[in-house]
RNA sequence: GCGCGAUUGGCGGAAUUGGCAGACGCACCAGACUUAGGAUCUGGCGGGCGACCGUAGGGGUUCAAGUCCCUUAUCGCGCACCA
């Protein structure tokens, strides 16, 4: 150890040291409780940046807190490889994608090293290897068996730019997620997973998900958007086929005084077909079709439609209302047609002003100031039933079940369940991505590969227009090959899968990440899931944390697994920002974790962005806070080394004595009870590290006193390093062999505390007069409550301050206050 | 529009169960050491001369409120015609 802290010779010696030795390797062990952390694998898009370097520092500190703490800890890392950008470098530069994409993996890898994070490299998983996506295929087919994927035709989001389709889920305001443009519809025939089945099970479990933050559960839950409700059959009047309509109010059927159907509706040709009404229906259903998601939305309160000379009889009192189309109506939610109530909807209201149609109201508001009869807005609070027939004088929740049951009984409706959830449209038609391992037969129809030739390679022949169809059609190997059922030529299916899919399992693969017989072993399996700590941005509180539970549940129901949900507790980090802005290239305010590394060191760098702030809120970048860590460890790495030549025959037993003694053990021992605590439990890096400077300042002042207990101060300093190792464990792993240890520190066992050494003898307590503080004095500590009155009730000074008053009322709470309450 | 979260010194943030608001760090100020200091060490650092006043504003509960309740404002995030 050199007198001065040279980071760049420390770090690179200790990554080597931990390489050479493979010291973060792990076996299944099952004399030890496992352990495992996961953080989000990243992208390789070719460099780290701050956003990744929290998130690894945070799951660095709980996997070496872990591991000294006696878990087997599993603590992996890889790549979520397949993906746009690689393809557009392709387009763009004419790189393979592969080349492109195995070397910016090459440069992460490098840059994760030097960051002295405890990665099992050996099972490192790259989605976009064979010896990956074989597996994806082979899942894929699984889901085909047991009939949860699918293909079907149907309006799709389709963006413009990427050239491909987007799941409802990467479609934000209307606008593709990944580049921003606007989305429109095309007509595809496309491959789909039936999430849908599992609704009803991805939203039950999130109340057993205690681990998880509250607010990624309710965007869960938002976005699966359960409603309860009622199916209703009206008569078309001249029709055959009835109008099939869901509602979540039936109890204000009676209020019907018009329906909509979507614009798409599948019955509309036939009911205006030959009329007068046609051309005005017609000319509507072209503008709504033209019309992109942003354009439908962006006009969501002037409301449009057209009427389209038909009516509809209401089953409860025969009541005949006109039928309009209007874009408020969804086709692809419920039946694709409602019933108005607009005395009693917003939306509907509004459009019963615009086309002045009838506002019957059926609810009966409490609050007398409202004008039932001259409602200035719907009225969608609860109340009393009126002008309902038979269900007058009801409550109106009441009333729903009631009409329900009538609704059964009489064969004209039923109780339904509807979801906002949509099946997982997963087909892209990109090269770049996992090829679904389906045949198209002229006389079997879509089979899939067989299992045993798997993985369908992507192949290599193929051109990079950016056109539209997948880049894989122009292969001339590919396409063509055989039914795998009847032998006869087929065509191979040409697109890829959404890369969402490969990132909803690779938590299981690292459990065996060199199987080359399944895609894990279940034992396996069994013995590391569930992750028990999940890290990662929120930004993935939808998308890829529902498609990782979704399969978790498939492979739950296949027998893989034997847990239901892959996640038990889960760390949403904040955003790295800077100046208050988020960190990006056209602000200029972007900080290179390389530049800091290498002026500062990965040390600092991790215990800056740790010390910050708390790991769940924003951090915001500080080049001075960053000198600020880098002056700290600079401290204690001067303190170590004066410590270890003055404590270097220092006794291992020794006493405690006087105030100075007293006062370092104190510190000692409440600094690791704290990080303890903090680290390990709340996940409140902040306050750990704060406590370690505290300890650290109060050793700066204990050995400069005139009679130092050495084996306390080695004591002390041993346990500085100990805590401080899942932080800055390079500097530590140095200090912690220059205090004259053979082993690595990551070995060794996190310490214990004495916590008869955190109770003082005397504590410091305020005496309060109806509760302001007038007088604080010291008293002896743990005295039960009613000696400790007594003895603040008979000091002078106080006796002083309850001088000619009378006390009413003394609140005693020991060690802390006394409070008199006086008149 | 609806839902969720936040708001504490000049700044990042602490206060875990209602019990001394401002731990720890940054910045700043003063001093020491020094040829020098952008190194290091020591001390100070919410406001006010003071009694006191201070956790976005207003109200409430309580002996006691940053913490609980109501209300307003600002910022951020999510959803957004889902019947």
């Amino acid at each position: 150890m050199n007198e001065r802290y040279d980071f760049k010779e420390i770090e690179l010696k200790w990554q080597k040291y931990w390489e050479d030795n493979k010291s973060f390797k792990v076996y299944e062990d099952k004399s030890k409780d496992k352990y495992y952390v996961l953080e989000m694998f990243p992208y390789p898009s070719g460099k780290l940046h701050m956003g990744h370097v929290r998130n690894y520092s945070i799951g660095d500190v709980v996997a070496r807190f872990k591991h000294m703490n006696g878990f087997n800890v599993l603590h992996p890392m890889g790549y979520d490889s397949f993906g746009l950008p690689a393809e557009n470098a392709a387009i763009k530069n004419g790189v393979e994608p592969a080349k492109w994409t195995f070397s910016n993996i090459a440069e992460m890898t490098d840059q994760l090293k030097r960051l002295g994070l405890s990665y099992d490299w050996d099972r490192e998983v790259e989605t976009c290897t064979p010896e990956y996506y074989r597996w994806m295929q082979w899942i894929f087919i699984q889901f085909y068996k047991k009939g949860l994927a699918f293909k079907k035709e149907n309006p799709v989001n389709w963006c413009p730019s990427c050239k491909t389709v987007l799941a409802n889920e990467q479609v934000v305001g209307g606008c593709c997620e990944r580049c921003g443009s606007v989305v429109g519809k095309k007509n595809l025939s496309q491959w789909y997973l039936k999430i849908t089945d599992y609704a009803e099970r991805l939203l039950d479990n999130l109340e057993k998900l205690e681990g998880w933050p509250q607010k990624v559960k309710t965007m869960q839950k938002n976005w699966i958007g359960k409603s309860v409700g009622a199916e209703v059959n009206f008569e078309i009047k001249g029709f055959d086929k009835p109008l099939q309509i869901f509602t979540t109010r039936p109890d204000t059927l009676y209020g019907v005084t018009y329906m909509v159907m979507s614009p798409e509706h599948p019955f509309i040709d036939e009911l205006v077909s030959g009329t007068e009404y046609e051309p005005a229906v017609r000319e509507y259903q072209d503008k709504v079709q033209k019309m992109t998601d942003i354009e439908r939305t962006s006009t969501a309160n002037e409301k449009t439609g057209v009427f389209i000379g038909r009516y509809a009889v209401n089953p409860l009192n025969g009541k005949e209302v006109p039928i309009y189309i209007s874009d408020y109506v969804l086709m692809d939610y419920g039946t694709g047609a409602i019933m108005a109530v607009p005395a009693h909807d917003e939306r509907d209201f509004d459009f019963a002003k615009k086309f002045d149609l009838e506002i019957i109201p059926v609810v009966q508001p409490d609050d007398p100031e409202i004008d039932i009869n001259n409602l200035k807005s719907a009225f969608v609070a609860e109340g009393k039933m009126i002008n309902s027939a038979m269900f007058t004088g009801m409550d109106n929740k009441q009333a729903i079940e009631k009409i329900i049951d009538y609704l059964e009984e009489k064969g004209i409706g039923k109780k339904a369940i509807n979801y906002k959830l949509r099946d997982w449209l997963i087909s892209r038609q990109r090269y770049w991505g996992t090829p679904i391992p389906m045949i198209y037969c002229e006389h079997c129809g879509w089979v899939p590969e067989k299992e045993e030739n798997l993985p369908v390679l992507l192949p290599t022949d193929v051109e990079f227009t950016g056109k539209g169809e997948s880049p894989i059609a122009t292969s001339k190997t590919f396409v063509d090959t055989v039914c795998p059922v009847c032998g006869k030529p087929a065509k191979r299916e040409v697109d890829t899968m959404d890369t969402f899919l490969d990132s909803s399992w690779y938590f299981l693969r690292y459990c065996d990440a060199r199987n080359d017989k399944a895609a894990f072993d279940p034992e396996k399996a069994r013995y590391w899931m569930n992750v028990d700590q999940y890290i990662g941005g929120v930004e993935h509180a939808i998308l890829h944390l529902m498609y990782a539970r979704f399969f978790q549940m498939v492979f739950y129901d296949l027998g893989l697994t034997d847990k239901e949900e892959p996640f038990e507790n889960l760390l949403t980090q904040g955003m790295v920002i800077k100046d208050g802005k988020k960190m990006s290239k056209s602000i200029g305010n972007v900080v290179s974790p390389e530049e800091i590394i290498g002026r500062y060191g990965a040390d600092t760098a991790r215990l800056f962005i740790l010390f910050a702030a708390p790991p769940d809120r924003e951090l915001d970048w500080s080049d001075a806070g960053v000198e600020g860590s880098y002056r700290f460890l600079n401290r204690v790495y001067r303190l170590i080394f004066e410590l270890a030549e003055k404590c270097k025959d220092a006794p291992k037993n020794y006493e405690i004595s006087g105030k100075d003694d007293k006062s370092l053990a104190y510190e000692m021992n409440a600094s690791v009870k704290k990080v303890t605590e903090d680290a390990g439990g709340r996940f409140m890096f902040n306050t750990a590290i704060s406590s370690i400077m505290e300890l650290v300042n109060e050793m700066y002042r204990y050995k400069e006193i005139s009679n130092v207990n050495t084996g306390l101060l080695a004591d002390a300093a041993e346990k500085l390093v100990l805590i401080l190792s899942p932080f800055a464990p390079h500097i530590c792993e140095e200090m912690w062999q220059h205090l004259g240890h053979e082993k690595s520190i990551y070995d060794e066992a996190w310490p214990s505390y004495d916590e008869s050494k955190i109770v003082k003898d005397e504590v410091e307590i305020v005496v309060q007069i109806n509760g302001k503080i007038k007088e604080k004095l010291n008293v002896q500590a743990n005295l039960d409550k009613a000696t400790f009155e007594k003895t603040v009730m008979e000091d002078d000074r106080v006796k002083a301050l309850l001088d000619g008053v009378s006390v009413i009322k003394v609140i005693a709470v020991p060690d802390k206050l006394l409070n008199v309450v006086v008149k």
